[in-house]
DNA sequence: CCATATCAAGCTGCATACACCATCGATAGA
DNA sequence: TCTATCGATGGTGTATGCAGCTTGATATGG
């Protein structure tokens, strides 16, 4: 795995917690790099908006207040409502085979209650239903914003983890009974709808920094 | 301007058509500074998706093929659609002196043909329009579609001047009334129909490469 | 004449050195 | 004692040299 997907999912599993300094030589000795893929990978997740780099000061891993949650989850609602006006009906099957896998480990995941496990298989969920996505520029950005999000779920899953871990795989399982009627429009309504459940669920526990 | 602004100009003023090489050389020389910054601007314009950066072969300009035309339009009318779910109405005023300024240069630019100076009113518009989006992660998905789209109609701009140059200013001036009567919502649906039209429009001298 | 191997040129990717900037602490003066 | 200034420190920004890759021209053998 890239050095920019490494430090991505270390944000977004709050390895790196918002405020933390990244320093370049640090993760250029880490990598066994120099610093120049270091800073690629730091300005591409700068765009990303999960990094600030300032001049002199050093790269910080942003913030994420109020505003940024409600923003980002609003849009991520109304981005899965998109899916189905371009279905991508061809990857079905592969989808569900995605699927089939992803509900079978997920109860396992959840007696263990296992996060960083659970982590994962979110993952797993969002590259299934992109794949769905037979839009480029929709798929891009569904994913984009998908990383933006996670990590604001992840920073309360140990207070709500039996919740959203047992909604997940009903999401999973009502994506499956859409997919085998073909219905991919059902695919964005489902995750729409978790997508809500999720903000509301993780909204008490969100104080503003 | 930036590096990064002055090339991402160029691609979408047709400049650097698609398929242009772009070298970090040649452009270092020009902008009088190194290969680094430039490579930063080439680098985050991959990312865009307007160029393409192959190890040992060089920078090129993307093509546009008919796929990635019919995605982006799509995708940008279903943008603006989301407008009016984010209306940031203290900005209504600013926005409406904005659109003042630009549907008088408008008549200008009409009677002199001035292709340039119309694609420069497209920017005014789309950057006045995206002020009035209060949901953050919507603005810039909305302008980062624009740029990917804005060199598709200008690469037949030649062709469709009078129709697209009129149309731009009903576009405006029917803003205009909508946000008199504070109706961020309608602008949303403006837009929308009219990125409509230009794709219709656009469509008989889109031919795939 | 054609096919193939080889080499040269030009490009990007990376490593490194240095310049510049921001910050904090020490120190001297009021 | 408080304040202002200066310097040390550690960070990012940039320039530059070199390594590795791609590609096209060229030479060579069939």
């Amino acid at each position: 795995m890239g050095i920019y997907q490494t430090i991505r999912d270390r944000i977004c599993l709050l390895h790196y917690p918002p405020g933390k300094k990244l320093a370049e030589q640090e993760l250029a000795e880490e990598f066994a790099v120099s610093r120049t893929p270091v800073r690629q990978a730091l300005q591409r997740l700068e765009y990303d908006g999960l990094t600030e780099i300032r001049n002199g000061v050093g790269t910080t891993v942003t913030a994420v207040d109020r505003h940024a949650f409600e923003d980002i989850f609003a849009f991520r609602m109304r981005i899965s409502e998109l899916i189905g006006d371009f279905p991508a009906s061809a990857e079905i099957p592969s989808v569900l085979a995605s699927l089939g896998h992803l509900i079978d480990t997920a109860e396992q995941v959840r007696k263990d209650t296992d996060m960083v496990g659970f982590w994962r298989l979110n993952h797993e969920l969002q590259e299934a239903t992109g794949r769905l996505i037979g839009n480029r520029s929709l798929r891009d950005t569904h994913a984009r914003y998908y990383f933006l999000a996670c990590r604001i779920w992840y920073s309360v899953i140990d207070r709500i983890f039996d919740e959203q871990s047992a909604d997940f795989v009903v999401e999973a399982q009502e994506i499956v009974k859409a997919l085998k009627a073909g219905d991919v429009r059902a695919v964005g309504f489902i995750q729409r709808n978790h997508i809500a459940l999720g903000m509301h669920r993780i909204a008490p526990y969100f104080h503003p920094e």
